[in-house]
DNA sequence: GTTTAGGGTTGG
């Protein structure tokens, strides 16, 4: 570029409802629609974008761009609501429309719709000129995009967003990849670290004839948060292309219902959904790989490293049943006022063996294959297999004083409405449904709530335990 | 200083 030192020229910018059939122009607009970057059958790639501005945006208004170039990281990769300064854009005239395309010279600014965002921008070249207008007019863009509900979105949706029959465009990372039927239907196990409301389609890629590539390490992070979307016809070949651990966008995914004899309408009233990328290339549908150092990537990357290392505290302890269950049971009703609380599941076992140990573990999230433990006490050969157990302690109080009460096992199972612990940690719904009781029943000044508790003698005193009382 | 492609009203 021949810009750098020449400070005399000062760039003109046309509204967008100001340009003329083959004139070559200089503008601002905001991203409307954009379809990334693919290879043409010529030597370039190309890439389709629509931008408006205040000037041009009424009644599905638009000015719609065709770019190519050589290498495809040169052409800009563009969110709806971004913000574009197009230089030496030709104007042409394209089945009775207005057309913007590249031409010589041509170059592209691109920036961040974020009010807080800097106003530094992503460019098609090294040597650019911006100037404080050139900030101005971005900030100006910014007011603008803003106050339009259709624009912010889009780029910002993950898959907790997500609402049935809906159409949406997610930046993820691809777990695994499969082939569904030859040519016609591929499948990528994804994550972006959220979950939808409604259970989602899941496809068994366990069969020994299925062509599966996948990351074990990532699945085994990303556990219940894996996702299944297929891809038909037209985006086949893309799929095939992708290797797990590579970011993609998802355009244009659709959240369809699905019906299926298979879904659990115990476990939620909410409609099971597929997620779909429908054949053709229809409102910029299809799967694109993303750059690993793209800056878009950013928001998808915090969220993946911060669900990463969320892990679950568990203790593990073997002990004596005879001893445990030996208690003088004396029911009595009591209505308390829950004051505090603390929560832990515990991996069990009973054994025969007087001692008691009890050793801390971590266990990352996982799901579709729980982690099984061995009771480390028991002869290897054994193999005892613990049991996930809830175990749980409050501390109640009302007029006349404080007790400390027990749940566990069946009673705290009865305790979250039959929701067991390896459930817990396998459906992220039920998870969230023990997280917000819980909640609920520990705020400092908690809600008073009726409970059964009975007392029991052990060699150390009495001790009080929660029975057939059930968090609603 | 060519050519490419030129968004489209939504299944599995």
């Amino acid at each position: 570029m021949t810009e750098k030192n020449t400070k005399t020229t000062e760039y003109k910018y046309l509204k967008l409802n100001e340009l003329q059939a083959n004139t070559t122009v200089n503008v601002f607009g905001v991203v409307k629609f954009a379809r990334p970057p693919t290879k043409t059958r010529g030597s370039d790639f190309s890439m389709v974008l629509s931008i408006i501005d205040p000037s041009l945006h009424e009644n599905d208004q638009k000015l719609k761009c065709l770019l190519f170039h050589r290498e495809k990281d040169k052409l800009p990769f563009l969110d709806v609501g971004k913000i574009v300064r197009l230089h030496r854009l030709k104007i042409t005239q394209f089945h009775g429309d207005l057309q913007g395309q590249s031409g010589p010279g041509f170059s592209w600014l691109a920036f961040d719709e974020d009010k807080e965002s800097p106003t530094r921008p992503v460019s098609s070249s090294s040597n650019f000129t911006f100037t404080e207008a050139d900030i101005n007019r971005v900030k100006e863009l910014r007011e603008w995009v803003a106050s339009r509900d259709d624009l912010q979105q889009p780029n910002k949706t993950c898959f907790a967003d997500m609402v049935p029959q809906q159409y949406y465009d997610v930046y993820c990372q691809v777990l695994a990849t499969c082939v569904l039927e030859e040519n016609v239907g591929f499948l990528l196990r994804v994550w972006d670290g959220t979950k939808p409301m409604n259970p989602v389609r899941e496809f068994d890629i366990s069969a020994a004839d299925l062509v599966v590539d996948k990351r074990q390490d990532l699945l085994d992070v990303a556990g219940n948060l894996a996702l299944d979307v297929a891809l038909y016809d037209d985006h086949y070949t893309t799929g095939k292309n992708i290797k797990p651990g590579q970011y993609i966008k998802l355009n244009n995914l659709h959240a369809a219902k699905f019906h299926s004899a298979d879904t659990r309408p115990e476990l939620s009233e909410l409609p099971m959904i597929e997620l779909v990328i429908h054949r053709g290339t229809a409102y910029g549908r299809g799967v694109h790989l993303i750059n690993n150092d793209f800056v878009g990537l950013k928001t998808l990357k915090e969220r993946l490293e911060k669900v990463s290392e969320e892990e679950v505290e568990m203790e593990v302890s073997c002990d004596l049943p005879s001893q445990s269950q030996s208690h003088k049971s004396r029911p009595h009703e009591e209505t308390d006022q829950s004051d505090s609380q603390m929560s832990q599941t515990i991996a069990r076992c009973d054994v025969p063996n007087n001692k008691n140990i009890a050793k801390d573990l971590k266990i990352s999230r996982s799901s579709r294959h729980i982690n099984h433990y061995f009771c480390p006490e028991c002869s290897k050969d054994s193999q005892c297999e613990m049991e996930y157990i809830f175990m749980m302690r409050f501390l109640l109080s009302d007029s006349t004083g404080e007790l400390v009460a027990n749940v566990w096992r069946r009673d705290a199972v009865t305790f979250f409405q039959d929701i067991t612990p390896v459930e817990m940690f396998t459906e992220s719904v039920l998870c969230n449904l023990v997280k917000k009781g819980l909640g609920a029943i520990s705020t400092p000044s908690g809600p008073w709530f009726e409970c059964c508790v009975k007392s029991y003698r052990t060699l150390s005193g009495v001790r009080y335990q929660i029975f057939d009382t059930c968090l609603v």
